[in-house]
RNA sequence: GGCCUCGUGGCGGAGUGGUGACGCAGCGGAUUGCAAAUCCGUGAACCCCGGUUCAAUUCCGGGCGAGGCCUCCA
């Protein structure tokens, strides 16, 4: 059965042929750095790596390309650096901010088992390969300059706004949008605007400015990935404004028909049915998770939903998900090199159908469990969280002998003592035929 | 207002024009000094109203409900 992906271009399932099969090409919108990922920011990672592991399989682990870019430019991370480093010139306060974060970033979704992406290209390295996008787009008439900005002109492109299913002459003008005076029509976007002296700026033909936020990802997927790839991937959210804007920059600058062939666009993630946010106080990042529980356990939670779909993120979620990963690493071990079974990659090729391939996973033998394991990129090593326990493991089995000695000489008061003592320290004992094993409670 | 998703048992979540997966929880049993863990077994669902059909949860239309985008946002 060959690989079927919901493209959002087309709105269907569609068979997957690659440009060229000795390197297929996705490119996948990556954080912008200007604080800790959130666990919304974890399901594009975790979502894409699966689909970068199974276009490996596919094709050879030496024929994808997949590149995810690093967001440093941006108004955000200014008043960031501003307000974290007040005394820093701004180029050191920015650097810090996102050099910090960018690091993050990388160990967060690494504890996550996400894969490092073949290139993690930072927008701040391309901004010459910008500039010469806009000089393409200003020299074949979709780009103008007005008000110290150069925009992109929308109605210079009479297919603008293809992968929203937005028609510009339908759209109400100016019913919540606020229209800049200088712009020739309302959706119009800035490609390059004028900095001030307190903003960060490169020297350009239109002065000294910094790109719009759309002409990065334009520049780095073409550097890395050519000017027509296989598939380009985000959050739902991105679909409008961001890619349509990408594909609006890349197709009118190279001439091209086509940007990506393939667009797939994740669901969002609601914590305990509401949408997260910092001021309902439901907001968590990766960080402040990977501290309570194992990145394991967090991505299995993950993938147990269809990236398509809405994902509930919820304690008790977790808590199943924590259960049920437990079980089958007691069972098995993944293997290095995996070897999952037909009706497991079948459910992977129908467009990432995670649950269908997980709920396969129950009906495996041993051998065809472990390769499904590992094949999501489950590796069994990082089950037990230690950090968040006040006793240390000596005197864990300390106690587990005392009490072994205890139930022996049938002092079940005193074996029961020493139990629901652990317990209260949060360590749950397990007496298993082999003997007693001990875990962190959750 | 425009565009787009989605409504399956207590919860999560596949799938299908004709006996409604699977997991968690629950319940019964085994095991255990008692628990936990483990093993075996088990009840329970397709939002509403029309239409097409021998037959619809599955297709079509309408309704109701939930969510998202239209503004930086995964």
């Amino acid at each position: 059965m060959p690989l079927r992906l919901f493209n959002t271009l087309t709105k269907s399932k569609d068979g997957f042929a690659p440009i060229d099969a000795k390197n297929v090409r996705m490119y996948v919108c990556g954080p912008t750095v200007y604080d800790f990922a959130h666990i919304g920011n974890a399901r594009p990672a975790i979502v894409f790596d699966l689909l970068y592991r199974l276009l490996r399989h596919e094709f050879g682990p030496t024929h994808v390309t997949y590149v995810r870019n690093i967001t440093d430019v941006d108004d955000k991370i200014n008043e960031r650096a501003l307000r974290d480093f007040p005394g820093l010139p701004l180029n050191q306060a920015i650097r810090n901010v996102t050099e910090k974060t960018e690091a993050q970033y990388h160990a967060d979704v690494g504890a996550l088992g996400c894969l490092p992406s073949t290139h993690q290209p930072r927008a701040t390295e391309f901004i010459p390969d910008m500039m010469t996008l806009i000089g393409q787009l200003l020299a074949r008439g979709h780009a103008y300059e007005a008000g110290g900005e150069v925009l992109f002109d929308t109605q210079s492109m009479p297919d603008y706004g293809r992968l929203s299913g937005r028609k510009l002459d339908e759209q109400q003008a100016g019913a919540r949008i606020e229209v800049d005076a200088h712009k020739k029509h309302a959706h119009d976007f800035v490609l390059w605007k004028q900095s001030a002296e307190n903003e960060p700026g490169w020297e350009s033909p239109w002065g000294r400015g910094r790109p719009g936020w759309h002409i990065e990802c334009s520049a780095m997927s073409a550097a890395y990935l050519g000017q027509t790839f296989d598939i380009h991937g985000g959050g739902l959210d991105l679909i409008f404004p961001h890619h349509e804007n990408e594909i609006a920059q890349s197709r009118c600058a190279h001439g091209t028909p086509v940007m990506a062939n393939v667009w797939m666009h994740n669901g969002f993630l609601q914590v305990e049915g509401e949408k997260m946010s910092k001021s309902a106080g439901n907001f968590f990042t990766i960080r402040e998770l990977l501290a309570d529980w194992p990145g394991e356990v967090l991505r299995f939670n993950m993938l147990r939903t269809h990236y398509r779909q809405p994902i509930d993120f919820t304690l008790a979620g977790i808590r199943e998900s924590w259960k049920m990963l437990e079980r089958w690493y007691a069972l098995t071990e993944p293997l290095v090199d995996p070897a999952p079974d037909a009706a497991f990659l079948e459910a992977l090729l129908d467009d990432l159908n995670t649950p269908a391939a997980i709920a396969s996973l129950h009906q495996a033998d041993e051998l065809a469990l472990a390769g499904g394991l590992g094949f999501m990129g489950f590796s069994n090593v990082q089950m037990k969280i230690t950090q968040k326990s006040a006793v240390d493991e000596a005197e864990i089995y300390c106690a587990i002998e005392t009490r072994k000695a205890a139930r022996a000489a049938k002092n079940f008061a005193e074996s029961d003592r020493i139990r629901d003592d652990l317990l209260a320290k949060g360590i749950v004992l397990k007496d298993r035929p082999q003997g007693t094993t001990w875990e962190a409670k959750r």
